[in-house]
DNA sequence: ACCAAAACTTGTCATATGGCAAGAACTGCT
DNA sequence: AGCAGTTCTTGCCATATGACAAGTTTTGGT
């Protein structure tokens, strides 16, 4: 039976290899802190094309993606397939809206690749930010950041051309373009693949 | 002298007079934390053309409308003056990105008349924020609030013709339509004041 | 390794919206 | 009331992007 302090030696070094830890460093969430929370997200996984949410669902819970590439979209008026957001290891896949009001989500999430996640359900959450200080500092912060990307991006379809858009994507998010298909990218960025597909071409041309 | 009784009596009745009352009502904020919130709200005006907020600052407080509009204004890379938000009586004015990563905001916010507002700073929001629970559920409420207009304003802007952007604003906020210049409601439909001159026009006709 | 399905490219033509500029209608100031 | 500045309308033409459809390439399942 290994000592007291043996045991806690080893739950220090489970915390700090957990991938958890990477995604909450530079929070100033402490380390007795992040043992609380930390015990409170579960892994699960997810395979190709499976759905983490589904359009009239509540959400009552959100992911940290560990690992694996997430599609977030809606269906318009018209029937059109309308990427809304692509999410990547680091992101926290999250409907707002659902979570916090209860509301029946009208967007479908679904995973492009199979994925690992870590898992939080809403009472949990509400425990943690309504008990840990900088847990509600770090969640505030991601709501925020979550809000100013989207200010961007929609100044961004206001502002700029949709050649400028691509590339402004492809320099903050490489990875996103380089993983996510083009038809996906294209409804992302406001315009038809057709249109995407022309778009590379001239770059490639330059 | 007043009596107590008569002193409490008089405090309930400015509460529940008072413009932040109604902004709060329906949040399950309780009178005693009612009694909390409301003297922390400090009451300013601003004439018309006054900056609430200039590019390049960073913002310490916000406020809440009592009456008059309000706009805030990014200028991209071109020059262009884009209309981000329009603003009105009961609506909160906040650039939640500069307020809570204490970053210098990229936008400008101006009053588009007289105004009254009711201003709080970001220590005492802090404050009210970590020790009320019902506040701290009423401004997360807020802040998905306005995640998810944004979130709905943008799904707008790649889904549907300028056309039908007009008619949900005008649907959606009709009081904004009528007292905001056609030029700024041009520039927050993501089109020329020369193009929504030409679709008022064709609804005229229709 | 092969086939079917999906993803991507390319052509032709259509159209929503922009750019610019001139004029008309307001608005506010003295 | 009158003038100056702003706001709105309208015309003409340019252009970015869409719609559709036919090919080509890539991917994935057996």
């Amino acid at each position: 039976m290994p000592n007291p302090k043996q045991k806690t030696k080893n739950m220090t070094d489970a915390i700090e290899q957990h991938f958890l830890n990477k995604v909450f460093a530079s929070s100033g969430i402490t380390r007795e802190e992040m043992m609380q929370i930390i015990p409170r997200y579960k892994k699960v996984t997810f395979e190709k094309n499976d759905y983490l949410l589904k359009e009239g669902e509540v959400e009552k819970k959100y992911w940290f993606i560990e690992s694996g590439f997430v599609r977030s979209y809606i269906i318009d008026t018209e029937g059109n397939d309308i990427t809304f957001n692509l999410y990547a290891s680091g992101d926290v896949v999250i409907d707002y809206p659902s979570m916090f009001f209860f509301a029946p989500t009208r967007e479908n999430i679904q995973a492009l690749t199979d994925c690992i996640c870590w898992e939080i359900n809403f009472e949990s959450f509400q425990e943690l930010f309504n008990t840990v200080l900088n847990y509600r500092e770090q969640q505030r912060g991601l709501l925020v950041g979550s809000y100013f990307a989207l200010k961007e991006h929609s100044i961004s379809l206001i502002a700029d051309q949709a050649k400028d858009r691509y590339l402004r994507l492809l320099k903050m998010k490489p990875h996103i373009v380089q993983n996510v298909s083009l038809k996906h990218i294209a409804t992302f960025l406001g315009i038809t693949d057709t249109s995407l597909s022309r778009i590379r071409k001239e770059i490639a041309n330059e």
